[in-house]
DNA sequence: TAGATTGTTAATCGATTAACAATC
DNA sequence: TAGATTGTTAATCGATTAACAATC
């Protein structure tokens, strides 16, 4: 039944909401529930969440509900996490270490391969046991590996550059840390960003409006 | 004509996007644009633009298009970045230390005040000027100062408790980078959250797609 | 079996796009 | 003035919600 066919990015990105709520859910030893009930717990609509599922097969059983551990197999499938992604890291200043060090690529069904940078003073070294090259040798390592995946850390100044290099290379999507849009001259590679900038001027507006003695009454 | 009621988040989350284009072409030397013109540097329909600008006031001029620095000065009031908000950081671990050393908070019309943690080794320090206190502190600190955000880089066990806290003590608004959904009691506080995992799903989602020859043809 | 809950279609709601008079 | 482009309403499109037969 599976009409895979052109999934919204609003159920996209509620997919690894999903995946998220079912492993705790799993973690705290629930085996089964059902959609209102998983609804209920994220602020959805059981509707909605039966009609995401829809997009992709029959994950549940009537009268029954879903199986926690089954959906959360069955979304995690859906979202790649067993397909073994790559990735390699560009820019090891604060924030690109810090990801290194703490982030759980695993989890998420990536290996950090490498990263790269261009100060003399971390290229030949490792951090958290990734070996850390000159940038000069990105081309080479791509055609030598499969990877899928490129992670923009750098200096914003160096963002547009270093993106390009990742698509000729032949990166499949880049991860976008810097608060810059990169644009993509390639059509099938996919550019996801993560703007702290962004997110923080959002909260602002949301915080602001709550100061505000209601303007418009 | 300003008819500031209920703007919806797909328009609350344009509007950062819209600030940054419009820095960027000031710092280009660019005067003027069109609605036009600017969603083509965005990828947005002019249509959009104007009414999304149509939920906040009249910004341009009939048959000339908008001033870019007064537009962008515009969207900074609508977002809130000179109502001098501030916050403190809870967790100076290696993704709490890279914002502080690395996040131009003040572009942004935040002030960092404070850091808080729990390990002695930086207790009592200072990180890029911040000052680190001891967690046991942060309803004294919040009473006394007049903090707006708080925002929550610590592991995820301690996600929830450390939101709830925050939320007692009086902060506007939650910014948060744990991987953790938190939940909010009080109505009027705002959770943001930075999901780094559910932003590498989304990708990986997006990328497996191109890795399968088609299957619904 | 009766009760519960899904899969799936239909109805509703909201967001995006189109259109155009107003006007710079 | 004529051309360009906005502000704003109307039309369209897509996403969410509701409904319900199927069935466990």
């Amino acid at each position: 039944m599976k009409r895979n066919t052109k999934v919204s990015t609003a159920v996209i990105r509620r997919l690894p909401r999903y995946y998220r709520q079912l492993a705790e859910l799993q973690e705290a030893g629930v085996v089964r529930i059902s959609s209102s009930a998983l609804g209920k717990s994220m602020g959805l609509t059981a509707s909605q969440i039966r009609q995401d599922l829809f997009c992709f097969g029959e994950f549940g059983q009537q009268g029954y509900g879903y199986k926690v551990e089954l959906l959360k197999e069955e979304i995690g499938e859906i979202l790649g996490i067993s397909r073994g992604h790559t990735l390699v890291i560009l820019g090891t200043g604060n924030l690109g270490r810090a990801i290194i060090q703490n982030f759980r690529f695993s989890s998420n069904g990536f290996q950090l391969l490498a990263a790269f940078d261009i100060s003399p003073a971390v290229v030949g070294t490792a951090i958290a046991g990734i070996p850390v090259y000159h940038a000069d040798q990105l081309e080479d390592f791509i055609a030598q590996h499969k990877v899928d995946v490129g992670m923009l850390t750098v200096p914003i100044a160096a963002a547009q550059q270093m993106g390009d290099r990742l698509v000729s290379a032949g990166v499949k999507g880049i991860w976008n840390f810097t608060n810059y849009e990169i644009t993509c001259s390639q059509e099938d590679v996919v550019v996801e960003s993560v703007h702290f900038s962004d997110s923080l001027l959002a909260l602002s507006y949301m915080i602001s409006q709550r100061e505000d003695p209601e303007e418009d009454l």
